[in-house]
RNA sequence: GGAGAGAUGGCCGAGCGGUCGAAGGCGCACGCCUGGAAAGUGUGUAUACCCCACAAGGGUAUCAUGGGUUCGAAUCCCAUUCUCUCCGCCA
């Protein structure tokens, strides 16, 4: 959520911003300030009655107190006009904040003045791109073939227990999740992380602390009979541990590392590059979270960008970094760095990990503060990033080391597994 | 699921109708003491909003949340949420 005081002294440049993110503010802006001017005008008002009537209140007390009933009747009787008038104030500034607040949960963050206008992924630019696309034979399988091949991930079972987007991996294909699971928290750990395992539903107020609610609701699992959902991403727990938390500026960053599975709705998207994993409802991801001072946020960003950079390197993946553009960017966030994997088989760039810097869009609606050794508390700086999320990156293990003996696991792997050859 | 107890500041804990943003302790910060430290000692130590120059100063709200009673509520009443204990059930 950005700051309202923001907004005011910075009117143009927010809607020129906003404006990139493909979100016309021309309207709502003004609208908002007007809000913000009433809602002044009317606190001032209420606090002034309340003034007032905390002063006849005491002075009650004093007369009652030396015996003088009769007078302190008399001041009665100007309470109570002074309480229907406050009531009146009061209701009318619950009104307006509340009409401010609905605004402003609406109002996606600014993006960071390196992004680009775009409506698209086409308009996304490839910032940085590394190894090489393996020869694929013409016959070569796409994952999903090589899954039914060597029986390691079923979605047909996963169709029949629970429904498409579920899928269940079998031996090898089971083993091989659970070691890049710790392969990637390992790597975390030796990076200074500290490994949390969060619930996996939050409760509503989680949803708004990093923005997936009111903008995203119909994209989470939603159980209605304790009104929680399931999480998204391990980034809602995990972010939301900080929430209404003012923190010492000495000890910031604070780096997390969580594995979770991840569940999604992912409505609307049927049809459309569904097939095997690259579209799930359920998947496990390791998701890297830091809570960062302002002044160092962004280059923890391009820490983050690097770690994840490694990660795929020593996986021997291709892959290519993207910079997000403004249309393709997500609600909260200020600038986005999208990993991408070739799938050869397939030959597709398949998203693995997105990394962002939400700057204070997430502290602001979750009061995540930090404090120096003088002066008010300032809201911190959220980032996140999926450090990775499996199901693509096996794609691409799949279809990009297949051979005729079998799927080659690339060397760092090897501890993990157990087996070099799947 | 049944029965009971409770929710106060960073933490512990008092207060049970007015002088309470809230005693006391711990913690923390700064100072004194000390060769240095410990101990001791002094001072300070919530947040948001409003007026105002985002200064000084002043005002309002906040003792789980929301409502109510009252001139006045941390204190009384109701509802909700959460926590704990015991029983039941159970990985």
């Amino acid at each position: 959520m950005l700051q309202l005081n923001y907004i005011r002294e910075n009117t143009k440049e927010v809607i020129e911003k906003l404006n990139i993110k493909n979100f016309d503010a021309k309207e709502i802006i003004p609208k908002l300030i007007d809000l913000d001017n009433k809602r002044k005008e009317t606190q001032k008002q209420l606090d002034d009655s309340l003034f007032e009537s905390n002063n006849l209140a005491k002075e009650i007390g004093v007369l009652f107190k030396s015996g003088k009933q009769k007078e302190a009747n008399g001041l009665k009787e100007k309470t109570a006009q002074l309480k229907s008038l406050s009531k009146e104030y009061s209701d009318n500034l619950i009104l307006i904040e509340k009409e401010l607040n609905d605004i402003l949960l609406q109002i996606p963050n600014l993006p960071h003045n390196s992004v680009p206008k775009g409506k698209r992924a086409e308009d996304n630019i490839i910032v940085h791109q590394e190894g090489d696309v393996p020869d694929l034979t013409k016959d070569a399988l796409p994952h999903w073939d090589i899954a039914s091949k060597y029986d390691i991930i079923d979605f047909e079972l996963g169709n029949k227990i629970t429904g498409s987007g579920f899928p269940v991996y079998k031996a090898k294909g089971a083993k091989l999740q659970r070691a890049l699971i710790n392969f990637f928290l390992d790597n975390a750990l030796k990076e200074g992380y500290t490994e949390y395992q969060p619930p996996l539903m939050v409760n509503e107020d989680s949803g708004y602390g990093t923005g997936q609610l009111p903008d995203k609701e119909g994209q989470m699992y939603h159980v209605s009979i304790d009104n929680l959902y399931l999480i998204p991403t391990a980034e809602v727990p995990i972010t939301n541990l900080f929430r209404n938390m003012i923190v010492k500026a000495e000890e910031l960053p604070y780096k997390c590392v969580a594995y979770s599975s991840c569940f999604r709705r992912e409505a609307g998207s049927y049809g459309k590059d569904v097939r095997g994993l690259n579209r799930l409802h359920q998947f496990d991801k390791v998701e890297i979270v830091q809570i960062q001072h302002p002044d160092k946020s962004y280059q923890t960003l391009e820490e983050m960008r690097g770690y994840v950079a490694g990660l795929l390197r020593l996986l021997e993946l291709p892959f290519r970094t993207l910079r997000l553009c403004g249309g393709d960017m997500s609600f909260a966030s200020a600038l986005t760095y999208d990993f991408e994997v070739y799938s050869a088989a397939q030959q597709k760039w398949l998203e693995v990990s997105s990394v962002s810097n939400f700057e204070s869009f997430q502290s602001n609606r979750m009061k995540l503060r930090f404090r120096e050794k003088e002066g008010k508390p300032q809201l911190a700086h959220t980032l996140n990033g999926s450090a990775l999320a499996l199901p693509r990156i096996v794609a691409a293990l799949l279809e990009n080391n297949q051979t005729n003996e079998g799927v080659k696991i690339p060397k760092a792997l090897v501890p993990y597994t157990g087996f070099d050859l799947l």
